[in-house]
DNA sequence: TTACCTGCAAAGAGTTTGCAGGTAG
DNA sequence: CTACCTGCAAACTCTTTGCAGGTAA
C-alpha cells in the first residue's frame, strides 16, 4: 500500500478524520527517514509552495495540535517567540543552535544519565528535558 | 547606607541612570533573600499594587532587558508564551510546574553532572539547561 | 545643555477563536 | 444526515517601537 493510505489508516486508528489537508500535512511531517523539526511558520511555507491549493493557517494550528495530543509530536522547551516541534516523541535531549536558530537532536547516548536527587511532595515528573544552547565559534 | 543607596550604586556602576523606576524595579527584584522569579506581568502586577504612581509596561521591558545585558538577570527557556527570568544568574537547573506555572530552582548538587558526549564543529556551548517539568500527582 | 529615560499609543508577531460553509462516514 | 473539519477574519496575548516630553549629570 502506498503512502497516502498508510496515512489514512493512522489518522483514522486515531479517530481524525482523514482530510485532504491532514494526509498532506502527513506527509510532510512523517514521510521522511530523518527527524524533523519545525515551527508553524516552517510548514505553513514549505505547504504554500508545494502545494497548489492552500491550507489556512487554522487548519495547520488545528492539525498540529492534534498531532501533538495523539502523541505523534513533541514540543520543545525554547524560549523563542515561537513554538517548536520534534517528529520524534522519544524521550531525548536537544542542541539549539542560536546562529541559526535551529534544533538538533542529542541521542541518549550522546550524554550521560541524569540523576535527579530532588523530589517535591505531591508532584510527579513528566518530563526532563536537556536543552544545550550552542552559536557559531567566530 | 540604605538599600536605595545600594541600588542607585548598582544601577550607576553599570552606567544605568538611577531613575525612580529603575529603583523600584531594582528593590522589587534583588531585595529579599531567595531567588525570585517572574514574569513581566507578574512584576507589572505587584508594580501597580505596590505603587502610587505606575510605571509603564514600556518602561518595565526596557528595565528588564537592561538588566537581563548587565547579566543581573536570567531568562530561561520554557515553552510558555511568556518568557521567564531568575533573579539567580549562576548556572542551576529548574523544575517548572505545570500545574502552577511556577519555577524553582534544582541546585547543583541536586543533580547529577551532565556528561556531554557529542560536540558539532564550529559551534560553541553557550549553556547546558535541565528542565523538569512537573504536574501535581492527582 | 545634552544624552538618556519614560509613558503612551500604535504596531508586530505568533496564536486562538467564532462562525459559516464544506465534507467524511 | 450529522458530526466533524476547514477557511477566513477578527481577536487576543506578549512584546517592540516611535516619538514627544521629562530628567540626570
Amino acid at each position: 500500500m502506498d503512502n497516502n493510505t498508510i496515512f489514512i489508516e493512522k489518522l483514522r486508528s486515531s479517530r481524525l478524520r482523514p482530510t485532504k489537508q491532514r494526509i498532506k500535512i502527513c506527509k510532510l511531517l512523517f514521510d521522511r527517514k530523518k527527524t524533523f523539526h519545525f515551527t508553524i511558520n516552517d510548514i505553513s511555507k514549505i505547504l504554500k509552495k508545494e502545494t497548489s491549493d492552500k491550507i489556512s493557517l487554522a487548519t495547520i494550528y488545528n492539525t498540529i495540535h492534534s498531532f501533538k495530543k495523539k502523541g505523534y509530536l513533541k514540543e520543545i522547551s525554547i524560549n523563542t517567540e515561537k513554538s517548536y516541534y520534534d517528529t520524534n516523541t522519544s524521550n531525548h535531549h536537544h542542541f539549539f543552535d542560536e546562529s541559526t536558530d535551529e534544533l538538533i537532536d542529542l541521542k541518549d547516548n550522546e550524554i550521560g544519565n541524569i540523576k535527579l536527587k530532588k523530589t517535591l511532595p505531591k508532584k510527579k515528573i513528566k518530563s526532563v528535558e536537556v536543552l544545550v544552547k550552542i552559536v557559531d565559534s567566530n
